[in-house]
DNA sequence: GAACAATATTTAAATATTTTTATATTGTTA
DNA sequence: TAACAATATAAAAATATTTAAATATTGTTC
């Protein structure tokens, strides 16, 4: 389901998280604290990415590194780059105005 | 904020509203029997449209012709293709499995 | 200007999501 | 096996979103 994926992007944490996974694997650890946020909160969305097949895991004794299955969802997040936002904050001011 | 347009478009409504303007710009009523709903819905989901700049709408009388600001949304969406739908389910399926 | 048509807004109800806190599970190491 | 580390799960609280129903606004036509 398309609003399906496009609802597992649409939060700041998880996107947040897929930029750390950008380059490469990340143990929980990592993700919690380079997002400096609860644990428990890190691992639910990471749990909400895993559902929709987004990221995926490994085990290594202690730790679950995960990472990305499929790096188009790359793509999607890059094309709402600087300039699409612009465009469509110009838009919103019109509105104003 | 790239969470907020992901967040507008992640909704089975809008994406079906999103559909419908692909080829040109359609008023509120049409709109409404095309997906076959409430009228006060669809304008409510037309508003969260609007305020990310997504739709536009220009009046003619009585009626509001809504259309797309900017055609690069549709990009975002149709990345969203039966590929990739089809390569991040597979890998829900391996969780299972 | 009264009646109607198209659309928007408000309010309330139902649901869903997010965050926090506490606890459980699993693996490691002393 | 006891203590610890990493992660997940559960429960509760806070918040946000979605839908429906009722009402208001704006423009049209008679």
């Amino acid at each position: 389901m398309r609003a399906g994926i496009l609802k597992a992007l649409a939060d700041p944490i998880r996107l947040e998280i897929l930029e750390l996974l950008r380059d490469g694997e990340k143990c929980v650890c990592e993700i919690t604290s380079h997002l400096g946020t609860l644990q428990p909160l890190i691992s639910r969305h990471l749990t909400i990415l895993k559902r929709y097949g987004i990221v995926k895991y490994r085990k290594d004794g202690n730790r679950r590194y995960y990472s990305i299955t499929d790096p188009r969802i790359f793509q999607i997040i890059d094309l709402i780059d600087d300039d699409l936002l612009n465009s469509l904050s110009k838009r919103i001011i019109e509105q104003i105005v």
